[in-house]
DNA sequence: CCCACGTTACGGTCGCGGCCGAAGAGTCCG
DNA sequence: CGGACTCTTCGGCCGCGACCGTAACGTGGG
């Protein structure tokens, strides 16, 4: 007979696992690494203002529970989140932790200012799309019959043939599923995630519908991604700028 | 223009949040809680070992920070999970801190083993059934084609007829989705949550097709269940006992 | 009315863990 | 081969917070 894990296991793996996260400069590290993308040890520790040593240290611990993944190459350690569902699990925290409790701030400057607002219209959530941008697309795909979101969230049968179409087929994998509702965190609607949503972005910046802003997550619709999205799932234009 | 929640806000609340499952006892309150019961502040004392004081002071943190609902009746304080969405976050977490790293301990006592054995069975996961009971009524409706898995995790237009059938209609209420996959601690397969999951629950419970053993988060499906759920899903009895 | 029990408030102890700086190991470049 | 750079290791400092015991508080029962 099967025996279920102790439940002092469970509780000193969940206590271990959010105690990493409790920490404001792991957080901080966590939060950076959302963008998908990897980041050296040096980076990180100058983007959350310590030390190299604090955050080398730092980063071994996240490494060993799991969280992150690194890699080195040359004097630089590459560093990114193990997976999409620590990436899925960062997400629901920050979306819990954040939303309601007290109003966004407004930016202090001006270039504050078009960086929140670049982000809030468009960017990367790991790996799929976010922002503006993201619920624009989630919303159409919903109203297409592309994908159901009033009993749960689904792609519809005639979602998956439009990936087919569109060239990229999805193919169930491991245990990731094929879609997946991620709390956007200034939409505070679900967009599209999952293997899906992954296919969605990486199509979108292969066919250059939209292309990265500098080297950060933010993202921005080309003219012609502005045609391929209205044509193919109906998306108001006003919505993508 | 809306501006996004600053970075360092959403960092504080992570590390917040965190930190407040990041403490052994704190975890072992939450998990106790997750079987969905109002327990007093006494009880968890007890339960997790610690002085009446010291729980007293980790339920005022847990409350504030909103992961726990507290409510006094007479001399007692009952507390509970906040909601819904609270209970999936440590569920969540619960999951990928549990699963995998370290196969299941064998139980040392005979009493020990029964009590796994029952819980591995079929228990309440908050408010939803989980455990072998949990998978096989999820897998049953998978196969009737009332739940769709493969893209996603949603009811199909059958399952909705199915549970108005039942004489419990599903209404779409606030921010809850009608259906979500939540992960089986036990089976490692996910089993319906959402408010369809509870409704089933609840309509389980109050037709007597399963009944909870002693006061426990585990339950046991009654003959009367067993006919019910192979009648209706065709759930194979085996997968009951 | 008083006692018992559950709960809360306070003060004090103790250990864990985050932080830095300095020195060392490894890598790339001129 | 030496200098610049990145990252890691080590030692030591400091503060936060988990814990308990004690004492007060409130409720419900006898």
């Amino acid at each position: 007979m099967p025996s279920m894990p102790s439940s002092e296991r469970v509780t000193s793996g969940l206590a271990a696992l959010a105690a990493l996260l409790a920490d404001e400069t792991r957080a901080r590290f966590c939060l950076a690494l959302l963008d998908g993308r990897a980041w050296t040890a040096g980076e990180l520790a100058r983007h959350a203002g310590v030390a190299p040593s604090t955050a080398s240290a730092h980063i071994d611990r996240l490494v060993e529970g799991g969280l992150l993944a690194a890699e080195r190459q040359g004097r630089h350690r590459y560093v990114r989140l193990a997976d999409a569902q620590v990436a899925h699990l960062i997400e629901d925290l920050a979306a819990h932790a954040a939303p309601g409790h007290g109003r966004p701030d407004r930016p202090r400057t001006l270039r504050a200012a078009s960086a929140a607002g670049a982000l809030a219209r468009g960017r990367t959530c790991y790996d799929h799309l976010a922002g503006r941008l993201g619920i624009a697309v989630t919303e159409a795909m919903t109203e297409r019959g592309l994908l159901r979101q009033d009993t749960g969230f689904a792609l519809t049968d005639a979602g998956l043939r439009w990936f087919a179409g569109l060239g990229a087929p999805l193919a169930p994998s491991g245990r990731r599923p094929l879609a997946r509702g991620c709390l956007d965190w200034t939409e505070r609607r679900p967009h599209l995630a999952g293997i899906a949503g992954a296919a969605l972005c990486h199509h979108a910046l292969e066919a250059e519908w939209c292309e990265r802003i500098g080297s950060t997550r933010a993202v921005q619709v080309t003219p012609e991604g502005e045609r391929a999205l209205t044509e193919l799932l109906g998306v108001p234009a006003a919505a993508l700028r």
